[in-house]
Parts: structure tokens; C-alpha cells; sequence
DNA sequence: TATGAATGAGAATTCATTCAT
DNA sequence: AATGAATGAATTCTCATTCAT
């Protein structure tokens, strides 16, 4: 029980190496099988299909995408009981993100470099990790307003969409294409 | 001569159609055969590969966002000739992006879900789109720095970026998952 | 009607040179309409296919050859009215036919580096050129055996065979391969 | 592993049966697969493509063709340690040879009927067979002239291709197109 | 008579998945 | 639980031939 899933792990793990490298399309489950050192075979002990690795990854993504921003989250409520604390909030996820993507390339570069029109069973996959991070930016944009940061005219839907597309372009420059030297400075003045 | 560059460009169309409904790799050959109502072989007589046609839609796309966004330039350049020539650029550039995407729903369809990793023959295409935007905001954003808009303390690169997936993130929301109501308003609010 | 014939010739010699280079498979339709500078639909009006112009070729060829072989017989017939008529005769188209190989390239290269075993359609082409020289050699074999130049011991079927098979072979040595220096001697002393 | 061996050789003689009696443009994969009861992927398990196939086989007939000439071979060096050792090898050979056209159909037809023009890269495969057999007879020869067999005035080089020639001719008319009643005679009377 | 765009049947090859061991 | 040989549907691309002009 254990083992099989170390096994599972691994394959997967492996899997999301491959995938980045290649893209989901471009990448054989032979490339998967000698990158996991598991038989053909074997991996299909553990999933039903390429599909079913790709999407038990993003989910796996998602996952650890919302275990990174929520931790030392306590830490920030104690520390800053006043106003602002929407504020605050954004900001820790924007830098939770940035170091979510950071912390795994593999990850960073599925999730940054591939588009939702992929295929249609894998379009979900993608939308849903993309729907989620809105959903917290909204409620945060929404925290925002009702403690006044945000004046009115601030159109919430607009907002977040824009947030959530300016992380990930942001992400996909500095990490995936590494046009440019990062600096951790910046992202607060942008928001801000 | 005339007419072979009209079944070429019929075929062009089509093909972008599919593309744009199914994806570059679930779109097969016999598709845009049926699409355009040509004979596979035909196609091979005016492209050399699926490939080929991928990347000659995205060249055409970019040649008409190109166009798009220099139409009536003229006009506000002869309206304002005082300051803050930047900020009504970059918001031309966005309203004119913005009726480039809605121009066309295909066209709108195959960049905005087009994630740059679907293969590493058609990544370079679907970079050099977003190259050509990120060096016109950039651009845009210098010249408002020199103007004294911008303040010192904004990083270009960054904010061009940023710039630039907001508006694909939003076009993406709006015009291709159609999730919301698209209010003309908005951007505008956003962008100052 | 002149001119139809010209344009006949025109394609069919060239067919005979891009066969002579590629072989009868890797050579398109294509080809041949490029090196005889006519449409491919042209090329129909004189033929009805691929493998019309090549038995056509074929044919020419035999009828060259024959030609060949029986130009200046008289000469011989007339200087050696004695006995060892047989072997002038043969010494004469042995001559004669390898002027006939090194005489045109084309015509040498595809007689001597197509197999029969092609294609079945082609075959019988292939193997009515070598079924005529098969018979002028019995014929002259059986003169010689008359005229007791050849013991009785010889069996004139397997020698014209073998005749044929070592004249074919140096051909294909000397002219197509080019691995050796060709010596206008020779190849008298190997017959007698 | 010996199992694997297995399909690989039934696939290769399957093959060979096929391409002697369509030739090898006109042999499909279908073709081949249909005869040796084998899926099309599996054949690909085992040859990289159809061309591999061919050149394999003509490979191992060649190596056929070096062990049968061989064999026995010492039988004649007790039997005849005089002189004449020359001319009891090349008789030796040639009725190996005869005995390795004979001995499996295909393979016969395959070297006989193939002619070196089918294609660029086939072309070298069919042609190495002839070199090795045009090196043996050479070396026999030379052989021969130094034992005083053969007089000076015998051109190698001409005599080798001739004999070569005059085999494999007489080899396709006997075995291949059954013209005529093979007589086990005969050979031996023409080289003499 | 000449053209060359259009055709579509047909070919080799690929690769996710299965299954006997 | 693990294997990897076997499968065959599916896909891209080719090219001899046709036909409207």
C-alpha cells in the first residue's frame, strides 16, 4: 500500500517532468515509462490514461497551490487584527504564488505554459486550477471593498481577472522564458 | 493567380475555425478538408504541413492586429498634441485590442487559449504575438515615463507585462469562456 | 501532327533521363513534366500513364538496339563470305552492342540497372529486351554450330545465356558503375 | 529475448517471400504483415521501416551465401593438394552458388530479379552482394594465373564480371523463369 | 493542344492501450 | 505488482490521374 503510492508518486512526479518539457501532446507515455523507470504497462496499474496523469496532476497542483497561500496565514491575522487586512491577505497570496511557482518548475512551467485549448478533456483541467486562484482573489477584492480600501467604482470581475492574468504572464516572463532578472521588490509597488 | 490566393486564403479561414473549436492537435487534416470543402491534397498544395498552416494563421493575425491598433492613430495625434500622449495611446492600443479580439472569434479563440506549449515548432509562433505587444506597451510606457505620468518607481518590464496578461487574461474571460457581461467601461478605470 | 511528334519525343527522352537517374519508382509525374518543360496534364495527351512511357521507352530502346546490331552487316557479309561467318557475326553485335550502351547514357543506365522485378506490369518490358538478344545470339550460335566452329558438346542455351549475362554485367561495370577503365580489347580474347 | 529473435526471423522470411514475388515497391507493410500473421505496429517493433527490412534480408543472404560457398571447402583441399587447386575452387563455388540460388526460391528471386536501379538507398544493398561475389571470383582467378591456369593475356577484371554475369544470368533463366530444364552438366563444360 | 489546380485513394508510420506471462 | 511484446485504429502526407478552362 505503501509502495504503491511511492510508486504512484513517482510516476506522477516524473510525469510532470516530461509534461513540462514537452507539453502534454508532444510527450509519449514511453517517454513517461523510461522517465519513471516503471513499465508501460505498469503505469497503467496506477491510471486509466495519459489524460487521467495530466489532469491527477493539475489536481495535485491545485492542491498544493492552496496549502501554500493558506500557510502562516494565522500569523498575519494575529499580527494585523486593524483594517487592512485585505490588503495584507493579496499580498501574502501574491507572494505565496510567486513562491509556489518558483518552488517547482516542473509545475510552474505546465501551468504557465499551457493553454486551456489544449483539448477539450483537458481544457477543465486547466480552467479549474485558473477559476480557483480567481475565486480567492475575489473574495479578498471583496474583503477590500467592504472594509473600504477599494473605492466603489472598482469593478470586481475586472479586477481579479486582471490580477490573476498579470501573476501568471508575470510568472511565465521571469520564470519560464527568464527574459529578465527577477526582483522581489516590485510586485507590491505594482499592486499597490 | 487570383484565384489561387482566394482558395488559399479559404482554406486559411477554415482551418482557423477548427483550430479554433478544437485545438491544433485534435484538429486533423480531413477537418479543415471539410471545412473548407477542398480535397486533402489540395491543401498540400498551398501549405506544407498542419504546421505550416498554424503558423501562417498567426502571422496573419498579428499582421491585422498590427493594422488594427495603428488605425486612426492620426486622429488623436492631431486631438492632443499636449501632454499625456501615453496614456491615450496605450489606451487606444487597449480599446483597439480589445475590438481585435471581438473582431474576430476565431482569431480571438486560437490566441487567447492557445497556451504557448503545445509543441516546440508552433511555441515560437504563439511567442512572437505576445513579443510584439509587450515591445509596443513597453514603448508606450517609456514614452510616459518621459512625460512624467509614470512615476520613477514603475518597473516597465514589469508593468508591461502585467499590462499585457490583464488583457489577455480578460479578453480570455470575457470574449472566450464568456463568463460575464462585457461592459465597455472598465479598462479604462482599471488602467489608471 | 509534326510537331505532336516532337513534343512525343521530347517527353519520352527526358522520361528516359530522369528514369535513368531515380529508377522507374522514385520518379514522379512531376519530374518528368519539369525536365520536358510540359504541363503534367500535356504529358497525358501524348500517354496514358506512368507505365506507358516507360514499356514506350523500353520499345525504343529494342528497336535502337536492333538497329544497331544490323547496321553495316553487309560490310561483313560481303568481306568474309568464307567460312567463320558465325563469329564475325557475333564479334559484330557484340561491338555494335556496346556501342549501343555507351552511346547513350540513359538508354545504358536504365537497361542495365532495372531488374526485372519491379513491378509486374514493368517486367515483361524489362525481359522482352533480354528475350531479344537471347534469340539473335541462339541464332548465331546455332550458325556457328553448322559451320563446326562450336563442338557439339556446347549447349547453346545455358553459352547465350551466359553470353548475355557477361555482356550485360560488363556493361553495367564499365558504363554504369564506371569501376574500371574500359579496354576496347579484351573482351574478343574472353569470347574465343 | 530468443522469443523476440523468433518473430524477427519468421517476420524477415515472411517478408522475403513477399518481396519475391511483388518486388519490393509494389510489397505493402499491410502486405507483410498479413503474411507473417503479425499486427503493422509489431513489425515496427522489430524494423525501423520497410526499407530496414529489405536491407536485412539482402544482408543475410549474403551471409548465406559466404557460409555455403565455404562449406566443404576443406574436403577439396585434401582431396586435391596438386596443382588445378584454383580451378577446383572455382568450380566449387559456382556449384555452391548454384546450390544457394537453388536452395530457397525467394532468395533466388530476390538477388536475380532485383536490378540495382530500384532506389537511392536500396541500391547500395543489392550492389554489396555483387561485390562480394566479384571479389571471390577475383581472388580464384588470380589464383589460377599464378598457378598457371590462365594465360597472361586473361583479363581479370573482365573475366570475373563475366563469369558473375553468365551465373547470375543463367541462374534467373533456370531457377527464376523456368525457361528451360536445368541439367546439372553443363556449367562446368562453359567454364572450362 | 496545352495547362495546372484539384482530386482522393492509398501508403508508411505512430502510439495509447491491452494482456499474457 | 510488474512487465514489455503485441496491437490496430488513426493520422499525416503523397502522387498518378482528371478536368475545367
Amino acid at each position: 500500500m505503501r509502495k504503491g503510492e511511492l510508486k504512484k508518486e513517482q510516476i506522477l512526479s516524473c510525469a510532470g517532468h516530461v509534461f513540462s518539457n514537452k507539453g502534454y501532446y508532444e510527450t509519449q507515455m514511453s517517454d513517461i515509462a523510461t522517465a519513471s523507470r516503471t513499465a508501460k504497462g505498469t503505469i497503467y496499474e496506477y491510471f486509466d490514461s495519459k489524460e487521467h496523469i495530466f489532469i491527477t496532476l493539475i489536481g495535485q497542483y491545485i492542491q498544493q497551490w492552496e496549502e501554500t497561500i493558506t500557510e502562516n496565514m494565522d500569523d498575519y491575522r494575529a499580527e494585523k487584527p486593524s483594517t487592512e487586512l485585505a490588503l495584507v491577505y493579496i499580498r501574502h497570496r501574491i507572494y505565496k504564488t510567486i513562491e509556489f511557482f518558483s518552488g517547482n518548475i516542473d509545475r510552474c512551467r505546465i501551468i504557465l505554459r499551457t493553454g486551456p485549448a489544449l483539448d477539450q478533456s483537458i481544457e477543465p483541467a486547466i480552467n479549474l486550477f485558473e477559476d480557483k486562484v480567481i475565486a480567492v482573489i475575489k473574495n479578498d477584492l471583496e474583503l477590500g471593498k467592504r472594509q473600504g480600501l477599494l473605492g466603489d467604482n472598482v469593478h470586481i470581475e475586472i479586477m481579479s481577472n486582471a490580477i490573476l492574468g498579470s501573476v501568471l504572464r508575470l510568472g511565465l516572463y521571469y520564470f519560464v522564458q527568464k527574459k529578465g532578472d527577477f526582483l522581489a521588490m516590485d510586485i507590491k509597488t505594482f499592486v499597490s
